[in-house]
DNA sequence: GCAGTCCTATGACCTATGTCATAGGACTTA
DNA sequence: TAAGTCCTATGACATAGGTCATAGGACTGC
């Protein structure tokens, strides 16, 4: 999954490579979508800021994933800014070139529908956690879905890869609320803390616990 | 847009049409996505029920729309209910012919890709906003993309076609915060309520009201 | 024609989470 | 080796919006 296209595959369409150092920004949110882009190397996050300057992150992209093909294909301004968390590389694409790539690579064309699916998915979840649940329900369905998300099996343990910051700007919540609300969780024997590591116990885990 | 498929392809590749009754449920959430679906005549609502019984609403769907779309591509669960609101018919279509469907026809392959590319812009939009504007802001949020959405001109004013509980379900808000939300809203210009009837000025209405 | 349902509306009160202040540890940079 | 910066952590307090109760109007079905 997400491993939709090749660097030939890329550089015979058109498309550029570009660098972009920790922290720069590759498209700022209102800007019009004349591109899209597919990571090469590095890390790419997508986050909305609002007037008041909170950061919402809509998602993360690493080596082989695609983002900002929403407003491209739809003509429109993008919803959130792009910016490098590390030192990155990304593939540069336009519009013309890449419908041609589409219609003459099905197997392609029905993988992006697939991907843009899966985050269509993803985004719903996370609107009706956030519209309607409490912190600790949210935390909990944004952890199991990441576990399940990056192929950890369910009797496996699950490292969260995201400092609490980073749960809070996806979450909606703030990190007061984030590492408050972990604790409790850690009480509950849903997680456990070791170092500052947040460890997503499994229903196997949790049970031992609570002998 | 959003009228990619017509009666008698749809019959050809195998799509069968279903009739439903008012508040009749075509599919729960949580159960296998085998098919998807494209609304005839009627309407149609997604909706996701958390355990207490909280109502989110993802979208409406109406006349020539798609639904159920993302679970089926991704080969996962429903997210959400689908639920007639009013006495409907949906074509009801299968993976395999559907994808033989996609493979002989271009055009609608892309533009699936922007009907998937134009709902995840607008749930990455709802997404920030219920994370972390307030009732205010995301109302207005809201009423502005459907009036965007619908067609309407900036200049024109736009009668928002919902009741304040359905805006309810679709922000995260209670129907006692938007009603009261909406009356702060009237008080500052920004809509006007007519018979109950919410009016959303545009920019010359509320600075000749400002007069 | 009236019972039931949905809609808008308003007052009183409650609470989950935000806000602000402070602090110590780990890591990076100069 | 010191100054920044980011991270986790905790206490005190504030508040937007939720909850609950109540009510009148419009509409629907019987």
């Amino acid at each position: 999954m997400d491993n939709l296209f090749s660097d030939e595959l890329l550089t015979q369409y058109g498309a550029k490579l570009m660098a972009l150092d920790k922290g720069e920004m590759l498209f700022g949110q209102d800007e019009p979508a004349t591109h899209f882009f597919i990571v090469k190397s590095g890390r790419m996050k997508m986050a909305h800021f609002s007037e008041q300057g909170r950061e919402f992150i809509q998602g993360y992209f690493s080596n082989g994933q695609s983002f900002g093909e929403p407003p491209f294909f739809a003509k429109l301004r993008y919803p959130a800014s792009a910016l490098a968390t590390e030192q990155s590389e990304v593939w540069k694409i336009s519009y013309d070139r890449f419908i041609d790539l589409l219609r003459e690579h099905f197997d392609i064309h029905l993988g992006l529908l697939q991907t843009l699916s899966e985050r269509l998915i993803y985004k719903s979840m996370m609107l009706s956690e956030v519209a309607v649940e409490e912190a600790a329900h949210r935390l909990k369905a944004l952890m199991y879905f990441l576990k399940k998300d990056r192929g950890i099996r369910p009797e496996k343990e699950f490292v969260v890869p995201f400092t609490r910051q980073q749960l809070a700007d996806m979450t909606g919540l703030r990190v007061e609320t984030v590492i408050r609300t972990i604790k409790v969780m850690e009480q509950q024997g849903i997680v456990e803390i070791i170092e500052g590591k947040i460890f997503l116990l499994s229903k196997k885990q949790k049970i031992e616990q609570r002998e």
